[in-house]
This record gives C-alpha cells, structure tokens and sequence, in this order.
RNA sequence: GCCCCCAUCGUCUAGCGGCCUAGGACACCGCCCUUUCAAGGCGGCGGCACGGGUUCGAAUCCCGUUGGGGGUACCA
C-alpha cells in the first residue's frame, strides 16, 4: 500500500482566493485522513504574473489556516526545491527526452499563422492545427515545443465526478515550453507530479480538459499507468449571482476574511460545508480534526456551491460562541488594537477588564471585528457618547430618572450587577414608575454611549462605580444644558 | 461553434429504488424569553427543472429537452 501523497500548488500571484484555498483544504484533507504526505509547491513559471509578496502572504495564509505541509518551501522535502521557477533545468531534461522519443516537436508558428491558415480552410475549430508536426526544416527565429498529442482518447475514473472520456481528436498539441525556453503549466505540473510521487490530484474543475493531455506526458515519460495518479476535480465556488467569484461579487481574499474578524476555523469549516457534509449527521458545525477523521473525497458534491458570506458569518459566531473565554480574549486583543480601543501593550487592568467583559460579549459577536465597538466605553475616560443615540434617549424629560439612577447608586452598599439592577428597578420601575424599557436606555446611553451595548448592569459593575457615577453625572449636565 | 461537466427549498446541502405527505442549516417572517442588541426556545414560508422510459414502486436508474458552468493561451 503505497502512501498517500495530495499537494496544492497555487501560482504566487495576487491573493490566495476561497476556491483556491477550498481546493487545497480538501486536498490536504485527502492526505491528512490517510496519514500521507501533503505536499506545498509554487507554481511560478510565468514570471510575468508571479510575486514574492504573493508567495509570503501564501505562506502567511495558509500558516494562519493551519493547512501545514509536509514538503515544499520553507520546510523542504526530498524533491526540493518546490518552486518551480528553481526547476527549470528539470523540465528542460524532460523535454529533450519528449523529442528524442518523438513526443514533442518545436513549433514556429505564431497564433496568428494558425488562425489565418485555419480560416482559409474554412476550419472552425480552435487550437492548433498540427503544422510543425511533420515539418523538417527549421523556421525563422525562436521556436516553442509542443507535445504531440496521441492518437485514441483518455479515460478515468474521476474521483468525485466518476467516469470521465475525451477523445483526442478534440485534445490539439499543446504548447510545453515557450519561445523564451521557459516550461508552461502542462509541462512543469505533470512533471513535477511525477516526480513527487503524486498519488492523488485535487484540483478545479477548470481542470478536466488538462487531465488528457496529463496523462498523455506521463504515458510519454514512461510512467505505467498503474502509477499514474488518481484525479479528483471538484465543483468550482461561484459568486452570490451564480457567476465565477471575483471582486465583483463578493470578497474572495481570504486575508480579507482574516483581517475582517473570521476565524481561521471558521473559515475552513465553512469552505468544506461547500461541497461536502459530514457524513451521518445534520451538524453542520465541526471542527477541523472532525473534518480530517471523516473526509472522503468521494462523497463531494458535483455541484457548483455559492458563497453565502451570512452563512459564514453564522458558522463564525458559532465557533466563535465554541471557544473558551480565555482563547476569544486573546484573539480580540489584536483587533482591539487595531480598532485604537487598547494601546500596544494593554495595562494587567485592561486585560482583567477585557477578560470579565468576554462573557457579555461572546454571545453577540459575528465578527471578532464587532467588539470594538461593543467594549470601547470599557476603555475610555468618558462615555463615547454616539451623537444620535444621545439625541433621541439624553432628553429633558429623562432628567428625573438619570437623577434617581444617581441616588441610588450612590447609596449602594455592595457594587454587582444583582444589586445594581435591584436598586435601579426600586427607583425607577416602582418609584418611578417607568417601563424597564424607558428607564434603562437613557442610562444605557449615559454610560456606554450607544443604544446597543452589553448588559447594562452587567457593565455597570465592570466599569466601577466612580465611573458610572461620573458618567451619570456627566449626562445630567449635558440634559440640563441642552 | 466544438468538447466536457452539472441539475433537491432563495442559498449550502441530506438522500445513493420502498424508511420521503423529501430531513437539516443559513436567510426571511411570527411568537416566547428579555434592560438594548444578541444568544436560546418554539412555529411558519419554501424545493426534487421539464418530458419520456425502466420498475410492483423513482428525488434516487436510463434517454432526451431546457437551463447553468467549465474548457477551447507562448495563464494557471
């Protein structure tokens, strides 16, 4: 039994994508649930479009999803090195290997020449025509190589769509090495497939037509097709209108996600919920080690799936609801910092405050970006008054509750929320008598600063009762001025 | 155009011939809980694209139609 062997292999250009990133996961799920190898490779041969900052945010991404491999930059392997721009002495060997068995021919034609030729047959199909093919001479200039497409057709079993065949007249040479020298995707992928023992590809389904002409260069190379790797080609992720994902319609970085409050399991439970469910239950939120012990890649759907960011942002709260306080503490103290809620290096105070605030804020957030504004009156000097909610809550006639709050509290003996809510219901509800509704949302105002905000009492006893007193006092004035 | 793939509520899905008067989740709408907002509980709305077969019996198998998607690069 041969040992399981998947890789993702992503070109370093611009952000790593949902879908790119879906396809990884399922692959390194593949190899994960059989205890094989999970192997990270660049696919950089165009220089044209590939970045090293593209390839440490990769990097950075994939670290932040704890999609970790087994081989590939930054680790190595045995294969190494795994970008594919270091390898190009490997390909070009392969190639002269192609043509010395007949399998490739250079090429001097020029798209355009294949188009004009082809319209002058009347011919309407596309790709190239085969005219280097047979040709002796050598053209003008610097030439591409092409393969040489066999004849017959390809099948496979596929592992999430099942059987699949092309036949090959629909399959035209195809270009594996540039004028300039430098290898193309079909070249460089299938070789390095080979040569770090793939034995499962988990790709796009953007990928089907590649798998003929895949399978012809292993044939070509001398791989028994015994050994040829096993192809899976999952459904793609569309956009909220059905069409392919893209800044048009919807956020697909998944940095973005990262900086927008997402949790990195979240975010995996989330993509796998896209194509495939665990099996034998209805649950729809797990955890990765849930996933890995039960994922099988045969059982993904063949359908196309819709990114839904209110799904995500639900199967966020959940995990976000899943975690200890400690662990959300600790998380939402960067994206306090960000948010200027909590200086670089927080007083033992404010991450004591931080910590008894959690309980209050845990079941409220989507987003771990939500809590700013949730716990900034925690942190601050005054109420960070929000103009309009005082407007409509801070009025005159309030003036004789905010003033009631006052005493009351004042004459507290013990400071808690229990007693809190007991001495403001007695002065307000029964002295008053105000609805609870009315009496505590000028207050609510006063001392958070917003019409929403955590339990009241509850983040009266957090904020202490000097504060709230100052606070109260604070609106008072503002009332009687006003 | 040609080739390939796909087709269950608005969305993601369960279903792999009888357990389906099709289950769950998100969204939406009510109600309950309630100091706001959430969370939670209860309920509602809503689907097997269409047409032929096969079968005692089809969401499940086959064919066709329609509709989507992908491919058709010296991108990956």
């Amino acid at each position: 039994m041969t040992e399981v062997r998947t890789r993702f292999a992503p070109a370093p250009s611009g952000d790593l994508h949902v879908g790119n990133v879906r396809t990884g996961l399922f692959s390194w799920a593949v190899a994960r649930h059989a205890g094989g190898k999970f192997v990270y490779r660049i696919e950089d041969t165009d220089a044209t479009r590939a970045t090293d900052e593209a390839f440490h945010a990769a990097v950075d991404v994939l670290r932040w999803l704890g999609m970790d491999w087994d081989e590939g930059p930054v680790v190595g392997g045995p294969a190494a090195p795994y970008r594919q721009s270091e390898r190009f002495e490997t390909y070009a060997g392969v190639v002269r290997e192609l043509q010395e068995g007949g399998h490739a021919y250079p090429c001097w034609c020029a798209p355009e020449d294949v188009t004009a030729r082809k319209a002058a047959k009347g011919d309407k199909t596309p790709g190239y025509d085969g005219y280097c093919r047979t040709r002796t001479e050598p053209g003008e200039g610097p030439a591409t190589m092409r393969f040489r497409m066999p004849d017959g057709s390809t099948t496979w079993d596929d592992l999430v769509r099942g059987e699949i065949t092309i036949e090959h007249k629909d399959v035209p040479d195809f270009t594996i090495l540039r004028s300039n020298g430098h290898p193309l995707y079909m070249l460089a992928a299938t070789v390095d497939d080979v040569l770090m023992g793939m034995t499962h590809i988990v790709r796009g389904e953007d990928l089907i037509a590649a798998t003929p002409r895949q399978m012809a260069m292993y044939a070509a190379i001398g791989v028994p097709r015994e050994r040829f790797p096993r192809f899976g080609h999952l459904p793609l992720i569309v956009g909220e209108d059905g069409k392919p994902l893209s800044k048009r319609n919807g956020e697909v970085s998944i940095a973005w996600y990262r900086r927008n409050g997402f949790l990195p399991e979240a975010m995996l439970n989330y993509l796998a919920l896209l194509g495939w469910s665990l099996p034998g239950t209805d649950r729809e939120v797990f955890s990765v080690a849930e996933l890995v012990a039960a994922f099988d890649v045969t059982r993904v759907s063949k359908n196309p799936a819709r990114f839904d960011v209110k799904k995500l942002e639900a199967i966020n709260g959940e995990h976000i609801r899943l975690i200890s306080e400690g662990d959300l503490a600790a998380r939402i103290v960067p994206v306090l910092q960000d948010a200027g809620v909590l200086p670089d290096e927080p007083s033992t105070e404010q991450h004591e405050t931080l910590r008894n605030a959690i309980p209050l804020i845990q079941t409220r957030l989507a987003r771990l970006t939500e809590a700013p504004d949730l716990v900034r009156f925690l942190f601050t000097e005054s109420a960070p008054i929000d103009p309009a909610a005082a407007a409509k809550t801070l009025v005159g006639e309030v003036l004789p509750a905010l003033e009631a709050s006052r005493r009351a509290l004042a004459a507290l003996e013990t400071w808690d929320a229990a007693a809190i809510e007991a001495a403001l219901r007695a002065a307000l509800v029964e002295g008053l008598g105000l609805k609870p509704k009315h009496a505590f949302g000028p207050l609510r105002v006063a001392v958070t600063g917003r019409t929403i905000s955590p339990p009241l009492f509850e983040s009266m006893e957090l904020l202490g009762r000097d504060a709230t007193l100052a606070r109260l006092d604070a609106a008072i004035t503002d009332v009687r001025g006003g």
